[in-house]
DNA sequence: ATATAATATGAACAAATAATCATATGAATG
DNA sequence: CATTCATATGATTATTTGTTCATATTATAT
């Protein structure tokens, strides 16, 4: 019952694997095709295309179909804030 | 050997669980016992205990033995900042 | 030194999850 | 409309993870 709990839970959830957090990396600044992101992380057509099924079910990425391919996407803005927060946490260590 | 990639899935992952979503809430703004975090949220002492553990090991917690109890409470402001992030998230929804 | 209060730990079990394999779907093109 | 290319899906298996129970540890107070 308490949305704030529950909601953010499954936002981190979606996030705490490293095959998703790969995926995410990858679009991060542009869209890229199932295809592409394959060959840019080292997994299986089918285990990317499992993870951006959880991925988009917790409404982290979004897709659009252009001609033979689907692109996905960052879902908003808010979530990359989150990423790019933690992955400057991840750099920069116990810094301030 | 990608450090952003890993140690932002370990973030990630210390906070994809609800038992420790409701401890950081709890601590958020000022330092707890675990007698305290026990009665706030509803588990068990053990449970609350190995989640402290996990939390600890992950660097999302800290704590300091005052007299008879042992006082937890954030690590850093940087985890603060992500945490805190994600709430106003999954508080307000999809708004930018 | 013992008893008590506060917290931690280890083992065990159940539940959740991720990768793989095989196959299905669906759009585009000849 | 049949084929091919791009992506999705279901079942299965192995692994990870969370909670519980029982017990251990450690510090303080008596």
């Amino acid at each position: 019952m308490n949305l704030k709990i529950e909601n953010s839970v499954a936002i981190f959830k979606a996030l705490a694997d490293e095959t998703r957090i790969k995926i995410i990396d990858t679009i991060l600044e542009s869209s890229k095709t199932v295809g592409q992101i394959v060959e840019s992380i080292n997994e299986s057509q089918s285990c990317v295309s499992h993870q951006l099924k959880t991925l988009k079910e917790a409404k982290i990425v979004k897709s659009e179909r252009k001609g033979k391919c689907i692109y996905y996407s960052l879902a908003d803005e808010h979530v990359k804030k989150i990423v790019t927060q933690t992955f400057l946490h991840a750099t920069h260590g116990d810094e301030v």
